[in-house]
DNA sequence: ATTCTTACA
DNA sequence: TGTAAGTA
């Protein structure tokens, strides 16, 4: 897929972004700060975003909007991925199997918090009201 | 005018 | 997460 290196082209400031996700500056630094996106860096330091870093921020604002933190996210997102392994990519359907298998991670996740009680050193991948999992139709 | 890092609320 | 401070 020759397109990859378009959507991986670093082109826009932070501000526009902002805009874009309608995530704050705050917010889109430390998913950085996790790992969960990689922006590029001027000679200046400052942070420039791809087409492909916009969407993961979309993903990943679906997803805290559904309750998941950042240690969920982590394990439901795709790890970040570069030029590197282009070829990995090779299989179209892989990324798609794995869009659909993430929801469906997602529900275990939901499901296995609730019957398992809180080990001590667990710790909860959802945070906040589980109601939103109950009041799902 | 924008963004960056650090740190405190 | 928001925000203030001091830079680049």
């Amino acid at each position: 897929m020759g397109d990859d290196i378009r959507r991986n082209m670093a082109l826009f400031p932070i501000g526009i972004v902002m805009k874009l996700t309608d995530l704050s500056a705050r917010q889109i630094r430390y998913y950085e700060q996790h790992s969960l996106i990689v922006p590029a860096r001027t000679s200046g330091n400052q942070r420039l975003f791809s087409f492909n870093d916009v969407e993961r921020l979309l993903e990943i604002k679906a997803l805290i909007e559904k309750g998941v933190n950042i240690a969920g996210i982590k394990q439901v997102m795709n790890p970040v991925t570069k030029e590197s392994e282009e070829a990995t990519v090779l299989n179209a359907a892989t990324e798609e199997k794995r869009k659909e298998l993430s929801d469906s991670q997602l529900h275990r996740m939901l499901k296995q918090q609730l019957v398992s009680g809180k080990k001590p050193g667990q710790v909860s991948l959802i945070q906040g009201e589980l109601s939103r999992f109950f009041n799902r139709k």
